[in-house]
RNA sequence: GCCCCUGUAGCUCAAUGGAUAGAGUACUGGUCUUCGGAACCAGGGGUGAGGGUUCGACUCCUUCCAGGGGCACCA
């Protein structure tokens, strides 16, 4: 990996000056390593001498320079440039390009796994709505999240658990119940609500709630794999926590560290020493354990039980005053940095130029299912990774449908089309890169782009911004039409040809792989 | 009242404290058109307001303005 790599070297010209300069040892992780906006800034730049200026006690400059002398002898590099304030900047080298790119060629569409979970195991919950109605647009930003989350940290060498986690029992049940008799204490409705009253006549509200929960679970099922999501794992708070006593052992666990407390009748937990603002219920006045209680036995099952070295959670912005709670309990168990809680802001749906108030209780509400009908699931996937997670986002739907056409999307696709084309056209050309032959820029700047994508996926694993994918994707797309433009690629010169065939089957792994991360479809024929 | 998120180009959104704030779309003009024109190139437009921190701020702190969400013995 070229950045990685280049870590090293920088690592140990820095070593070098720690002994011959006596500098002051640091960790690389203070300086960044990034690739800059504009031209002329080198393939990578270093903001290290600006860093270290104060605690060495010498200009900006003077430490750059010292570092240009040691890294203008490695091969790796063709120049380095000092600019600016103090500024590092490096060209790589085209050997150095050479063995990268003939790198993507021989692993091919694993070039861009990389190591950084070193197997460890990490469990990704989403969407998570419970089963009384479809799910909603709003749901689908959840679940388009964790799935490319998961992929991501699947091809960092994490070993992930995608997991989804509902009520199968429980007063909201009871409440799914009644709305499908249709009786005074009815609050749901619908479509769904109306067929499934026709389906289930026979039982009590809370029998009736179950069975109807068992439908719309399967209901759920069908409509995540539309998305393109394959839950590993489906929890159930009855059947697999309570049921289990699972919520009566963390208690009884809580009682015996001291952690909780009865007051007014209810046992409560003592999340202030945590950092929360208050404390909080676990059992009910009248003897029920709050969702809380439950959602602590869940968070100590996955934790403790299932033994999964990060868990992260991926829940709406109306859930964000759950935060300090959870994260307290987990504090209180000794498991504190091991939870990630990641909130996305709401969607908010435009329709006709109205907006379209959100409720399972008014029946007013676009599905998943209505969406993906209406857009198709390579545009609403696209469309949803575009925005950062603290987006609140409105989604015109006339909008949606009308731009559907111009979706950036179709000129990522495009670009993966043509690649297919062009290799087979060219099938009785041999792919193999000769990085001399290649120098014009656009074909080396397509070079660099495709060996940023390891990169990529090492960011985002790390932090999560999941909006850098389609990014990177449009960006690569770009790089490569405009390759396509300036370079013909089929020609007389078959030493040439060759080698651009060579970058053209480099470019049709890196837009797979990025395509496939996000969800994508990448069509050979559009 | 307290807490979280947001405010960037006409519109939708980017930008690990870095250099001249970028894409798409829309608009204007141009290229090429025998490997797929859903392409390529060029242009105009800008960080809600004030203060602070520092070599350097869209980014961090603070005050204010505007919008969304949350403050249950609901889940």
């Amino acid at each position: 990996m070229l950045r990685k790599n280049l870590e090293i070297l920088i690592e140990r010209c820095l070593k070098e000056l720690q002994k011959e300069e006596s500098f002051p040892s640091f960790s690389l992780d203070r300086f960044s390593l990034r690739s800059p906006e504009g031209n002329n800034h080198g393939d990578y730049s270093s903001n290290m001498a600006l860093v270290l200026s104060k605690e060495v006690g010498r200009p900006p400059l003077e430490i750059a320079e010292l570092l240009e002398s040691k890294l203008q002898k490695e091969d790796m590099l063709e120049k380095v440039e000092i600019a600016g304030p103090g500024f590092i900047n490096l060209f790589i080298s085209k050997q150095y390009l050479e063995i990268e790119i003939k790198n993507t060629l021989k692993n091919k569409e694993n070039y861009d796994v990389i190591d950084i979970g070193k197997g460890k195991k990490v469990n990704v919950e989403f969407i998570s709505a419970n089963p009384t109605g479809p799910l909603t647009v709003g749901n689908a930003r959840g679940g388009i999240i964790g799935n490319v989350l998961s992929k991501i940290l699947t091809k960092a060498g994490w070993k992930v658990t995608k997991e989804y986690y509902f009520n199968d029992a429980g007063g909201q049940i009871d409440v799914l119940g009644h709305s499908v008799l249709k009786d005074d204490q009815s609050a749901y409705k619908g479509a769904y609500i109306d067929e499934l009253h026709d389906k289930l006549k026979e039982g009590s509200a809370r029998e009736i709630g179950k069975k109807a929960a068992k439908i719309l679970i399967e209901e759920i099922k069908k409509t995540t794999k539309r998305m393109g999501v394959e839950f590993d794992v489906w929890t159930a708070e009855g059947r697999d926590l309570r049921e289990k006593k699972k919520v009566e052992k963390i208690i009884a666990w809580m009682k015996e560290k001291d952690l909780a407390y009865e007051l007014e009748g209810a046992l409560w937990f003592k999340s202030t020493q945590f950092g929360d603002d208050k404390d909080r219920v676990l059992i009910k006045s009248d003897g029920e354990p709050t969702y809380f209680a439950v959602d602590c036995a869940y968070h100590k099952n996955k934790l403790i039980e299932r033994k999964f070295d990060r868990v992260i959670d991926i829940w709406g912005a109306d859930h964000h005053g759950d935060i300090p709670r959870v994260k307290g309990f987990v504090k209180a168990l000794g498991y504190e940095g091991k939870l990630d809680i990641l909130i996305h802001q709401f969607v908010r749906i435009i329709k006709d130029g109205q907006e379209v108030r959100m409720s399972k209780r008014t029946g007013n509400y676009i599905t998943i299912d209505e969406l993906l009908d209406e857009v198709g699931l390579d545009v609403t996937v696209f469309f949803f990774l575009m925005k950062s997670i603290d987006t609140h986002l409105n989604f015109d739907l006339n909008l949606a449908k009308e731009q559907s056409d111009k979706n950036p999307v179709y000129y990522i696709q495009y670009a993966y089309a043509r690649i297919c084309s062009i290799i087979e056209k060219a099938s009785g050309i041999k792919q193999e890169i000769n990085i001399n032959l290649l120098s014009h820029p656009s074909e080396l700047d397509l070079i660099k782009q495709l060996l940023k994508l390891p990169e990529i996926i090492e960011d985002t694993a790390k932090d999560y911004q999941i909006q850098r994918l389609p990014q990177y994707a449009l960006d690569l797309a770009t790089d490569f039409h405009r390759f396509y433009h300036n370079c013909r690629v089929i020609t007389e010169d078959k030493a040439l040809s060759s080698s651009r065939l060579g970058l053209v089957a480099s470019s049709k792994i890196a837009l797979e792989n990025i395509l496939k991360l996000m969800g994508v479809s990448a069509p050979e024929k559009m």
